[in-house]
DNA sequence: GTACGCTTATTTTTT
DNA sequence: ATAAGCGTAC
């Protein structure tokens, strides 16, 4: 099916005999009297290749990265200076100048996206067949990886992989199976211990439990552990360790693939954790020994990920470690115009915690950021959606605006106005195709027919669509298989009456799947498989269930499309393909090779093209929305939106407590990683970049007054534009959270402060100048919770009004009736007063 | 086995 | 506000 790929003509195999030295996992570089990687063992350059066509307009950083000599090298490479282009630039040009084979080259990415897009870049480069390379995520390449070496991993060949909400699931089993107490022990944070545990790459023994929970988690991860050998699963973090200790623990493997790779090359660097840090490592060897070059290329003001686990100081690590000669920083930004990059370098300035870079730009300055004050997150989406359609009558197409938040809840209110306008939009993030129930659970059935023992399967299809199975069955079923060390699916036979006829009915339709499934094309075999099992059915009588019998419609697409266009078994590759079939298993050990390539000598391809489909499943939970070609708003996350780069750029909910998010601020750290998110954003930008923040904001059912963002303050004031007066007062101080806590009687939401001043004494809000005209602009929509507050006198809350002697002001609360009644105004510099209504002349605005 | 009502949590996310 | 998860009642 795939052919073997031709060599680059002209290309010529380095030589890949170089001894693999002592390797030592735990220090691995710790020998100071290594040499440095010795010029004489680098092949020399062929001239002719700096007049490649490849390396055309690249500028003297760029060019500096992709020709850099054999050996470690750090890319620090800004937002929007041409990195991806760079990586793939530095690929084409290593083979092209016959420094490498394709077999030689791995490249590692953190996303499937970013994979595909080097690949075909890559391809438009050069006529190579990328197949012989590894690039990949670092979950897919492990996913090979242990495919091939699967005896040797301890693990069936038909090992299944589990995402985060079916290691949740297995978490919970284990809890319970143990017995402990959820109320202590919680599942999600056992699940969270574990994977934090694998991702420093620590098994159960390397743990010391300082404290009674800390004694119930080790239990659970070593009972988990247990528990998915048994069941022949493993977790995404599993892949990455268990890849890195049979590297670090068999010298035959480690040394194969430390002179099979000669380039190792990493994007976003940044973001690796350490357990990724140690298995670049292993792949790599020590430096100067095994000859295997890293390329490493990320940017720490992009740092944002740390919250799982990313280690930026693995870039310093790398540099000292590997004697990384120096570092080249590609500061050239071709993105965004002068004002964004100004504002995006002040901001970063501000980190303490830097390598140091600044960019540039040969752009004009162009736009100035505009800012904008809304008096409630209701009128901020509105003022987006008027400034939207104005862009779209200018001429630009929807895809072009992006429309970012700090978190998923603050799309909402956006999402209405839009739909309300019947402007379209897309939404990133939610919930993936892949992770949808009802395609769970056909996956769920494919995977017991592939793996009997994959309980986790077992126990989410077992009684759906429901057979009569209910929780005393299971818990039957479940001590049995406990007392017998065996599969659920194992202990059928040994529950009795008629809860174990249902049982063993339901182990008969799975083994009747699999029979009949036997021959057919994938696409058949997941059509069959859901009917026969009567999913398609169940939902087909619910009521509800239209889209979900879609979903499962859009399923058998997703096989045949995976048949099709990507060549089933990408991911399940195990052998390098260029090689002569056996070649890679002669330079194995008997031991290693004999079994453990379990894939088809020819092709490489492992056999069973289901297996290959569930893989593809478990690895990429595939998109969320399909409506790809509509001229739509973007609408995103910050961190899903990195990568990324738009003509117009909204960031909207510059607010206090929700960007810098309140559970980030309280140490430097958090506070530092939420200003990189702020300069991700920032540089999102080619063009034109809003900034806006809400004086109001309804937040789980709840109204919060917001201040505005530290990082508004921190952009420089001559690339600001403001489209609402500056340091607007009305909602910029703590005035009213006191005022309606006072009324209402209960809690501040956000602005809790120590000791609530009385009432009277409120200060006066805002800071900084006013100018005589500063209220003109408050007039959006008044926000719910005020617009439904009382009136009097024909005044309201947020109403706008003249006096004699104060000038304008807006009214802030109204007390009392008839001649009783008085109001609270603030007249901006003049301060804020309170009038009795019958004595002062007061005159509504508008 | 389903329906209803109660409690709970609600930053960011890929694999 | 709101959704999801869980327990109890039919």
């Amino acid at each position: 099916m795939q052919q073997a790929p031709r060599r680059m003509k002209g290309a010529r195999r380095v030589p890949r005999e170089r001894a693999a030295g002592p390797y030592n996992p735990a220090m691995p570089f710790s020998d100071p009297s290594a040499p440095p990687v010795s010029s004489s063992a680098v092949p020399p350059v062929p001239s002719a290749a700096f007049s490649s066509p490849l390396l055309a307009g690249l500028n003297p950083e760029q060019l500096a990265a992709v020709t850099a000599p054999p050996g470690p090298a750090l890319i620090l490479a800004g937002a929007g200076s041409g990195k991806t282009r760079v990586l793939t630039t530095r690929i084409a040009w290593l083979m092209q100048t016959g420094q490498v084979s394709p077999a030689g080259i791995m490249a590692v990415t953190f996303t499937n996206k970013a994979a595909k897009e080097m690949q075909a870049r890559l391809s438009a480069m050069l006529p190579v067949n990328t197949r012989a390379m590894w690039i990949g995520t670092f979950h897919g390449l492990c996913n090979r990886f242990l495919r091939a070496h699967a005896k040797v991993a301890g693990l069936p060949a038909a090992f299944q992989i589990l995402d985060t909400s079916d290691q949740l699931s297995a978490v919970k089993r284990v809890i319970k199976a143990l017995k402990f107490d959820e109320e202590k022990c919680i599942p999600k944070a056992t699940s969270y211990f574990i994977a934090n545990a694998k991702d420093a790459g620590q098994r159960p023994k390397d743990l010391q439990p300082r404290d009674e929970l800390g004694r119930m988690q080790l239990a659970v991860y070593q009972a988990y552990e247990d528990q998915c050998q048994r069941e022949g699963v493993v977790d995404f973090a599993e892949l990455m360790l268990r890849t890195y200790e049979i590297m670090r623990d068999h010298p035959e493997v480690r040394e194969h693939y430390q002179r099979r790779f000669k380039h190792i090359l990493v994007d976003e660097f940044q973001d690796t954790n350490r357990l990724q840090y140690l298995w670049l490592k292993a792949f790599a060897g020590s430096p100067g020994v095994t000859g295997t070059s890293v390329f490493a290329v990320g940017d720490d003001d992009q740092s944002i990920y740390a919250f799982r686990g990313a280690q930026v100081g693995n870039m310093a690590d790398f540099e000292r470690e590997f004697r990384v000669p120096h570092v080249i920083k590609l500061e050239q930004n071709y993105r965004s115009h002068g004002h964004i990059l100004d504002a995006a370098n002040t901001l970063i300035a501000q980190n303490s915690k830097r390598l140091g870079k600044n960019l540039r730009t040969d752009a004009g300055l162009g736009e100035p950021i505009r800012v904008h004050e809304a008096a409630s997150d209701f009128a901020e989406a509105q003022w987006m959606l008027d400034e939207i359609r104005q862009v779209k009558r200018e001429g630009h197409p929807l895809y072009e605006v992006a429309v970012l938040y700090r978190s998923n809840a603050q799309s909402r209110v956006i999402e209405s106005a839009l739909f309300n306008a019947g402007v379209p939009y897309k939404v990133y993030g939610g919930l993936r195709f892949f992770e949808r129930a009802e395609v769970k659970h056909a996956l769920a059935y494919l995977r017991l027919i592939e793996n009997p023992s994959d309980d986790t399967s077992f126990l989410r299809v077992v009684n759906f669509p429901a057979r009569g199975i209910g929780a005393r069955s299971i818990e039957q079923l479940q001590d049995a298989a406990r007392a017998s060390g065996r599969s659920l699916a194992q202990s059928v036979t040994a529950v009795a009456g008629k809860a174990g006829a249902n049982l063993q009915a339901f182990m008969a339709l799975i083994d009747t799947l699999r029979e009949a499934i036997r021959g057919l094309t994938l696409r058949d075999i997941i059509e069959h498989v859901v009917e026969a099992s009567g999913l398609a059915e169940h939902y087909r009588a619910e009521k509800d269930g239209q889209e979900r019998v879609e979903n499962l419609a859009e399923l058998v697409n997703a096989a045949e499309a995976f048949v099709t266009q990507e060549g089933f078994g990408k991911d399940a590759i195990a052998l390098p393909v260029d090689e002569p079939a056996g070649t890679i298993a002669a330079g194995l050990p008997a031991a290693v090779a004999a079994v453990e390539l379990l894939p088809d000598a020819e092709t490489g391809e492992i056999i069973s093209p289901l297996l290959a489909f569930l893989t593809h499943a478990s690895l990429e939970a595939g998109d969320n929305q399909a409506q790809a070609g509509q001229d739509a708003v973007q609408l995103m996350t910050i961190h899903a939106a990195k990568g990324l780069e738009f003509h117009h750029v909204f960031l909207t909910g510059l607010e206090e407590g929700l960007f810098p998010h309140e559970n980030s601020m309280s140490d430097t750290d958090g506070l530092e990683e939420e200003r990189r998110l702020m300069y991700v954003a920032i540089t999102r930008a080619r063009q034109r970049l809003y900034i806006s923040f809400s004086q109001t904001r309804m937040l789980h059912g709840q109204t919060r007054y917001n201040v505005k963002s530290r990082f508004l303050d921190e952009l420089p004031e001559d690339a600001l534009k403001w489209l609402t007066p500056r340091n607007q007062g009305f909602g910029s101080g703590f005035e009213k959270p006191y005022r309606d806590a006072w009324a209402s009687g209960k809690g501040m939401g956000s602005m809790v402060g120590a000791g609530a001043q009385p009432f009277r004494q409120a200060p006066a809000w805002g800071g900084g100048k006013r100018g005589e005209d500063n209220f003109k602009d408050l007039t959006a929509p008044i926000p719910k919770a005020m617009a439904e507050s009382k009136t009097a006198g024909g005044f309201r809350v947020g109403q706008s009004v003249f006096h004699n002697k104060f000038g304008e002001g807006v009214v802030l609360t109204l007390e009392g009736n008839g001649p009783d009644a008085r109001v609270q105004v603030n007249f901006g510099r003049h301060g804020t007063k309170w009038l009795m209504l019958s004595v002062a002349k007061l005159t509504p605005i508008e």
